[in-house]
DNA sequence: CTGTTAGCGCATTCAC
DNA sequence: GTGAATGCGCTAACAG
């Protein structure tokens, strides 16, 4: 292996110098840096990242950590590596698998202090678990949980998207709306506050939300959805509008009605939470809530690198607007 | 920051028996290290991975490195990691933009050798660029360009897969087929390769192939494909068949057809490639190819694990065989 | 503009 | 089963 002392021999150097042209830290005069350089050509020299790291306690590196390399997360990242980049710094994607379990190991300061910087998707993880994080390591959370108020927090506007969606619902004539993929459990973030939205259009519109109607999805796939819609209506639940509370779930939605026949949206009206690229091309074209992931990546990446540059601002929760987009799916 | 010598002081051993409990690698008498354990529980240790890594040689980390954290490459991600983490190392994703540039700067063996084993899923980078990869870090590639013969590579049975598509097509009766996102320039990797078999699919069956029916894409994603198959239609291209190179791709035509009130599977019958879960909720659901996502992470894990334990065995490429899923896009 | 000194925090090696 | 010495490869800090 070429060491940085076998560049500095060979150029007739001090390691100090050759280090000074690697990283630009310092001015070096044209015809003293050209050798180094000729140097680092004919050895075939890399430097090692490692022992810069532990001398420097830099990695240019950030960590985005999610628990899954898919749909929401995927899109996130793919807007997050540019702006990371634009930074001078590699991004690298974690993945936790959603265990706690996992996304606390994924938290442990052996590993977070590894990175620059660190965005955290906080999806299995409480308010308890993430009292217990102690680290010095620039960190912004990303998602729908409480979180405490010691962290930079980005996330949508949760309750407001699918207010927007329930009400486009009820102006269209829709009376009994099926929040599919909603909770009334209190604690759990993203299904609860969608389910709350989808409460407070009601009474906006002066309409009564039937709870009956609220049905949770154990999994936010399409699969599931299609299996769970297809039981409900075969047991015959009358519903004439459906809010789910992702396009993944409000997909397996849409092929549910289509398998009975069911005209989408004369018969049922269906709106979705993602705006994911497909829904545009189903036919009818779902209408979804756009949850503006430029936006979430520039708050995020405004935030951490805030922290990274050695602000010590109180921490801010950024709340991402959203928007409706309207298609097919739903009335004129 | 607290340091390992500050443990070994606090539990009044010596900074090896702390390295020892932390590592396992040698064997520590029970009260011994529960003194070690205690102590970094008291003074909240967490160990510093760079200085291991420093020392040692080793991160315990693999990096996928991928064009985009999209589709394809987030579902062959999410199926590698668990398969990485039973070996005991964790599993990070990079971005290369798909621009040959970058692939090269992300094979930069400086980054490279921050880590045990690298997947490289090569896109833009040819054979010619390839070969100036110097690296003794274990490293698989993944894609369907050809490659040094040097390198372990796992890759699709992509002409086969596009033979079953469009034979499949032939033999349901449909005689003018679209390859839609193929290309005739022979050195461009997987669109070529798929064109390929539906040449191959065309002379198997005593069919002529059109080359006229050979349309590239700018880019596999349900938009570009929408506009190109919507203009060609408007155009006057009559076809009875498609076989798109990609389902985003095959997903675009859908929408295209349908917007032209053209039927499918009985005026046009069109078959995908991926089997992205997306595809099997359109009505009529997509016929498609199954890449076998599984068996290529299997593939490429071996093939890497086997390197990383330092294995000089002659490099294998493996091609992962791919199946028909037929579903209602094509005729019974 | 360039060089010298010192040491980041850990694990390998050798000793007992 | 445990410890002492050594240095992985680099850059911050301080000369000059």
């Amino acid at each position: 292996m070429v060491t940085m002392s076998d560049v500095a021999r060979e150029a007739g150097v001090s390691m100090m110098t050759v280090s000074n042209v690697l990283t630009g830290h310092r001015r070096v005069i044209a015809p003293t840096r050209d050798r180094v350089l000729a140097a680092v050509d004919r050895l075939g020299y890399e430097i090692n990242l490692t022992a810069r790291h532990l001398r420097s306690g830099r990695t240019d590196t950030v960590a985005l950590i999610v628990p899954s390399f898919h749909d929401y997360y995927s899109e996130v990242a793919d807007r997050i590596a540019p702006l990371v980049e634009q930074g001078g710094r590699h991004l690298v994607l974690e993945r936790t698998g959603a265990r706690p379990q996992s996304e606390i190991e994924s938290l442990g300061v052996a590993r977070l202090q590894i990175y620059d910087g660190v965005v955290l998707s906080v999806v299995g993880l409480d308010r308890e678990r993430l009292e217990k994080v102690r680290t010095t390591a620039p960190i912004v959370l990303l998602g729908e949980r409480e979180v405490p108020s010691r962290f930079d927090h980005v996330q949508l506007a949760n309750e407001e998207g699918a207010r927007l969606a329930t009400a486009h619902l009820l102006a269209r004539g829709a009376r009994r709306v099926l929040v599919l993929g909603g909770t009334l459990d209190e604690a759990s973030g993203m299904a609860s506050l969608r389910r709350a939205g989808w409460e407070r259009a009601h009474r906006d519109a002066g309409v009564p939300a039937d709870r009956a109607l609220v049905v949770p999805l154990a999994a936010y796939s399409a699969r599931e959805s299609h299996g769970v819609v297809g039981d409900l209506l075969d047991a015959g639940l009358r519903v004439d509008g459906i809010f789910a509370v992702t396009d993944t779930a409000a997909i397996g939605a849409l092929a549910a009605l289509a398998d009975r026949g069911i005209a989408v949206p004369h018969d049922v009206q269906v709106v979705g939470f993602d705006n994911l690229d497909a829904g545009r091309y189903f036919s009818p074209a779902l209408t979804t809530i756009d949850p503006n992931h430029d936006e979430v990546a520039r708050s995020t990446v405004r935030l951490l690198d805030r922290r990274m540059a050695g602000s010590d601002d109180p921490p801010e929760r950024v709340v991402v607007p959203v928007s409706l987009v309207v298609r097919g799916s739903t009335l004129p």
